[in-house]
DNA sequence: ACAATTGCTTCGAGTAACTCGAAGGTCAAT
DNA sequence: ATTGACCTTCGAGTTACTCGAAGCAATTGT
């Protein structure tokens, strides 16, 4: 099964720019032209992209997933530095979410005390809304 | 209590160059500075970068947060559009999570792949690496 | 007392990762 | 034969930093 590049863009939620940015620097090396010299992609071009947007995803940059396709490729001499920086971007991505959380729930209290004000919707008190925010946020 | 800018910066985990860029676009109204020209930072601009590096880290655009802000100094008439900006922030972010934690997933799967194939460190098939990781993330 | 160091300042350039528009080629359909 | 749909490349633009250079002020070392 083969894809144009709009059809890969659809399925994998990303822009067809990122992909055409992603193939340009070497991160799509399997990806084939038909005689009018457009990208045909496999259904085994789709996994590598998938890879790539999970690493993108999660804040590796795409000189890193460069590096780590190219270790791929390599063959299994490569799968020591390959656990190593998986590892490492588990141990990121388990932060980044740890630390969303943390965001998200500073963004509940806003959602909150908005809505309070809104539902007893006097005036509330002689202070700047703003100060009330504060101490919205800091208890 | 006041503070430098690099007292700032250890404080909010972020460096001194981003918040020179929040002050000079605007987010950080209240800063004040020193005889020298020096940034004076007190604890309720501390707040409010709080919030910046809040609404940044979940995913919003300096001029969107910028806008937020401006509404909060213009008084209690904008609570209900900062309602529905916090609203909106709140469901972006727990997408967010989510799409992280299915990114996290996929590279569980790399990562006890990968142990998996230095634990019996054989070659352990003909098929190219590749392959195998392709199988591996598939079922 | 004077030089060096520290720590801030502004300004302008550089970077990552897209994002977009213009100009152009190919092909199917009217 | 031309229109429209898709694709191409190329180069410029954007966001949010990131950095280095040059400069000023206060403190520190000799």
């Amino acid at each position: 099964m083969s894809y144009t590049i709009h059809e890969v863009a659809e399925k994998m939620g990303i822009s067809t720019y990122s992909i055409r940015y992603y193939h340009e620097h070497g991160m799509l090396p399997f990806v084939q032209r038909d005689a009018n010299n457009n990208r045909v992609f496999e259904d085994s071009d789709l996994e590598w992209l998938n890879i790539i947007v999970c690493l993108r995803a999660t804040g590796m940059s795409v000189e890193r997933i460069k590096h780590y396709l190219d270790l791929a490729q390599d063959g299994d001499d490569t799968v020591p530095e390959r656990y190593e920086m998986m590892k490492e971007q588990q141990a990121r991505t388990l932060q980044e979410i740890q630390d969303l959380q943390q965001h998200l729930s500073t963004i509940n209290f806003k959602v909150d005390h908005y809505a309070e004000l809104m539902e007893n919707h006097e005036p509330d008190s002689f202070l700047p809304s703003d100060l009330q925010q504060k101490t919205a946020v800091n208890q």
